[in-house]
DNA sequence: GCAGTTCTATACTTTTTAGATATACTAAGC
DNA sequence: GCTTAGTATATCTAAAAAGTATAGAACTGC
């Protein structure tokens, strides 16, 4: 049995005439009454009563059900099968470490749905130290960090490097700094610093760190966070002020000003990082979108 | 597409080399490999990493699933189409009145049940006298009844005769006849009777009534019910006697006895009806196994 | 790195079978 | 009983599936 007789039962089966379902399928109709007998004796089963009108045995009538059901099982595995080979069906791991939440990421998941409605995008916020370990064991596929990664020996690496973010002060809403339109780095030497937790953000942290280090102060760290949010919490309470990517103005928190620094800014690494073998078409695509959001930034929304 | 493609791609993805699959489907390689071609090429996708070991692509390995759900289903369908041809699957409406239940329709009903395990039968218990309405409408396939049936001339009927019944008188227990081995029908002259409704037992009554009109007796009935347990538990009661088909001896009713008649009874007509022009095959089957019933009836249980 | 081995792809031939054409048969309607 | 519409049969053609021979690619072992 093929598909072929499925086909030409259904034709018989929907038209009741085999001339009628014949002209449906363009062909002639002595081939198409010899498909059928050519079913039923491979069955065993008539499947129609010939009589006028054409009639459906029982058997028929079931044999009908299933063959649509298989017809129609065959359409949707064609779809999906090409579906998944277009990278259109699927899914991709994103990895990200917490404060990355708040720049191009979004911008990128959103329009990457947009195009691809059908890949389910897994988000994992992932600890900065352990990026290369859950590459290399596939626990995600791409991941969004800042910082630079060495590639290891076992594992091929490929990296893309996002626009890099300056860095803005956070501070208390009457705090006296906030009078001012931006802030030099040395107007911060005797404040108290609120940061995020250096083994989460590995890079993000020396990043900071050498801003202070080319105007030659020490910061003076009074409390580090897991979160973003928290930080921006423990500065609006009072306890400190802050320095981050300019990307955490997003965040609009009650009691927290943001305010330039005069000093150009390092540029702050900021990249995405994959496993150079995967073939995955899906992760191809995301690139891709990437890219082009790289070429033509959404509007900003600072 | 033809199941042939799907046939030898699960082949393929299961050896995982077109050479042994080749040789499991007992063909050549070079068809074997061009079909495959042939299938990627319709769908557009490469479903093999033609290297060594051969892999499945991820769009592979969903067409796989889906191949083998395919194929699963037709030979499912195959199966159900062939049950159905030979009467194996589906389901009869078997309409009987209150009486019937006790006599040899339940032994028909198991042992066809026995021979076709998945043939559904549904009973359904019905007024005698519009057993030909409910035939008509197809409400029933086959009806048990104490009663001979009148073709009426827009629906051709058949009809089977099964072994008629001999009447037995049903006693209170303590009730003085009881103390008889056989009961004569002049004995019950002075009884008060309680007997089944002539509506719901159109055929059973008046054959009970000749018995009477034999003997050239008026029983004086004082009680009439619709169940035969309510019959019986009347008698229980002392309310009255009855005489019922013997069959009702399959019902061991506490304080009721059961003697038979001197008098040969009357046959008692006990027919199963059904459609002339049923063409069911669960039908015929059903009325061979009535017939091997017939020939070599169970053993007796009273 | 090269030879040997194993597996897959290509070229071509044979065989099978799906489909076309012509026509005979069959069942319902008048 | 004849007509008509629809289906089946017979025969032929063409397409395509399967076979044979062989070239080419990829892995293995030395």
């Amino acid at each position: 049995m093929e598909l072929r007789h499925l086909r030409y039962f259904v034709a018989v089966a929907e038209e009741l005439s085999f001339s009628r379902a014949a002209e449906r399928l363009i062909m002639a109709q002595p081939p198409l009454s010899l498909q059928i007998q050519a079913l039923e004796n491979e069955l065993g089963v008539k499947l129609f009563d010939r009589k006028r009108p054409l009639q459906l045995t029982q058997a028929g009538v079931s044999f009908l059900a299933d063959a649509r059901l298989t017809l129609a099982t065959v359409d949707l595995a064609i779809h999906k099968t090409q579906q998944i080979h277009q990278g259109e069906l699927g899914h991709l791991v994103v990895g990200f470490t917490s404060s990355m939440a708040n720049g191009i990421l979004p911008d990128i998941l959103r329009t990457f749905q947009q195009n691809y409605p059908a890949v389910k995008l897994i988000l994992r916020e992932i600890n900065s130290a352990i990026v290369i370990d859950r590459l290399r064991d596939r626990q995600v596929d791409i991941v969004f960090v800042y910082q630079d990664i060495q590639t290891s020996e076992d594992l091929d690496l490929s990296i893309i490097h996002l626009p890099a973010e300056s860095l803005v002060v956070v501070l208390p809403e009457h705090h006296p700094l906030a009078a001012k339109v931006e802030i030099s780095i040395t107007d911060l030497a005797d404040e108290e610093f609120i940061m995020p937790l250096p083994q989460l953000e590995a890079g993000l942290f020396p990043q900071i760190q050498k801003v202070f280090a080319q105007a030659e102060i020490t910061p003076n760290i009074v409390q580090q966070a897991l979160f973003t949010v928290t930080i921006l919490g423990l500065v609006a309470g009072g306890i400190g002020v802050s320095i981050l990517p300019c990307s955490v103005q997003n965040l609009q928190r009650k009691g927290v000003v943001y305010r330039p620094l005069v000093e150009p800014t390092i540029a702050n690494q900021l990249v995405a990082v994959w496993r150079s073998n995967d073939s995955s078409i899906i992760l191809s695509n995301f690139l891709g979108e990437i890219s082009s959001i790289l070429n033509h930034p959404p509007a900003e929304k600072i």
